[in-house]
DNA sequence: CGCATTTTTGATATAGGTCAAGAGGCGTGG
DNA sequence: CCACGCCTCTTGACCTATATCAAAAATGCG
């Protein structure tokens, strides 16, 4: 098994929180000049790629993660060793928030696209959290995102016919503002969906066929949103 | 459309929760004498019956409820009018916590078997999560358990064959220790499961002829934990 | 260029959706 | 107390969507 990042790996960077390009909209937003003090040992930062383990399920939760870009999957297993894929994690999200209860990794981290993360001692985040009451604030608000998607997760991309799920799958978490789509591959969808690989490819075909989807280069596409959305509710 | 649970109606109990039976494995567990002290407004307690609505999606969310006894289900619904329960709700569990976070209740919380709460106006848990470092754990520690909660939705109750999830929500949320479970109605297994109430009745019988069920009084049954078990990851 | 992996496509089987009708409970009102 | 109507549950017949198994095509990599 491919293990997990290490703490000397880890060592690629270390970053400046006060001046992050992220600031405005990553967990520390809140904080106030006097609260960096606290932060004695530096936050590190750390690139990864596809394929690699930010944690695995099981894991003693002692770190927490902001994505600062790419693209991770939450990752749980059921014994008879199939996957589904639980939750999408892109830039300015936070991950490993168990630890902030102590306990284990609920799930395993992967990345999918080239991502770059910053890595938060827990104690560094509680010991904060304890005296800057935005961060607080912040936590709970994250916490409860997650919770919101999780459940979108069951309703949206769980629930209906195929077509319908690969529709919401793209509206919801693909295309881009101009309509622009990079899809993964067919058995992270499969695996997003809860439908097989052949079934996801299937049915990506049939919407290129049909013209809700114009591949531009292998596997980037054109979304036609008006199409999706009637196929994402009616049949 | 039912109403919600008006503060009017509300008022049929006052509890002290210095005495609260469910003390110890309450929100509230981690208080000491000091904090009750903030509490001026006494905390309301409730009795209500199936098909009583405890807040609906869409309210704005002040109060935070603590189930005492019973059951609730958590539910959004689809834009075609279909609905999917995303969580269940039991004694000791706490709902509505998006109140912390300011903002609207995420789902109808639809009362399931007759159920009585406290109700919890969140400006009194802000202030003693502020105060008391053990409330703020809980907290936290809450909002992990429904994220866990919410994954194994997900993994276990939609994803797999109808019976395979049949059985998972047998053994994960119904049965009790002895093997005895008092089954809900047919139409709330489909919402939960993502199937259709036919198929949640041809399941149940099934089982029920070979021998995983056995029907005591009507919609009661003792259940054989090794075959549903064999079900559920199997075939 | 050739091997490995992923995607696509095809043929087939089947689980589960859909529509419809009958059966069992339960409360209400005569 | 019985009868009627209203639900929910059950069962049946049918049909379609999707899983499954298998093989060919495409893609990427050393």
């Amino acid at each position: 098994m491919i293990k997990s990042v290490s703490k000397e790996e880890a060592w690629k960077g270390e970053a400046n929180c006060r001046i992050c390009t992220l600031r405005d909209s990553v967990l520390f937003a809140g904080l106030e000049e006097k609260d960096f003090e606290h932060i004695h040992k530096p936050i590190e930062q750390l690139p990864l790629k596809p394929g690699d383990y930010l944690y695995h399920a099981g894991d003693k939760a002692d770190r927490m993660f902001t994505i600062r870009s790419g693209l991770v999957k939450l990752v749980q297993y059921l014994p008879d060793g199939s996957q589904r894929i639980v939750r999408l994690l892109r830039a300015t999200d936070v991950t490993g928030m168990e630890a902030l209860v102590g306990g284990e990794y609920q799930h395993d981290a992967i990345i999918m696209q080239n991502t770059e993360v910053c890595i938060l001692p827990v104690d560094v985040v509680q010991r904060l959290s304890q005296e800057n009451s935005a961060l607080h604030q912040e936590l709970m608000r994250r916490w409860q995102q997650a919770l919101a998607e999780a459940d979108l997760w069951i309703t949206q991309l769980s629930t209906g016919s195929a077509k319908q799920r690969v529709a919401r799958l793209l509206l919801k978490l693909v295309c881009d503002d101009d309509n622009r789509c990079e899809l993964f591959n067919r058995e992270d969808m499969g695996a997003i969906l809860g439908i097989t690989t052949e079934t996801a490819s299937r049915t990506v075909a049939e919407f290129k066929r049909k013209g809700l989807l114009q591949e531009t280069t292998p596997n980037n596409y054109i979304a036609d949103r008006e199409k999706l959305m009637a196929v994402a509710e009616d049949l």
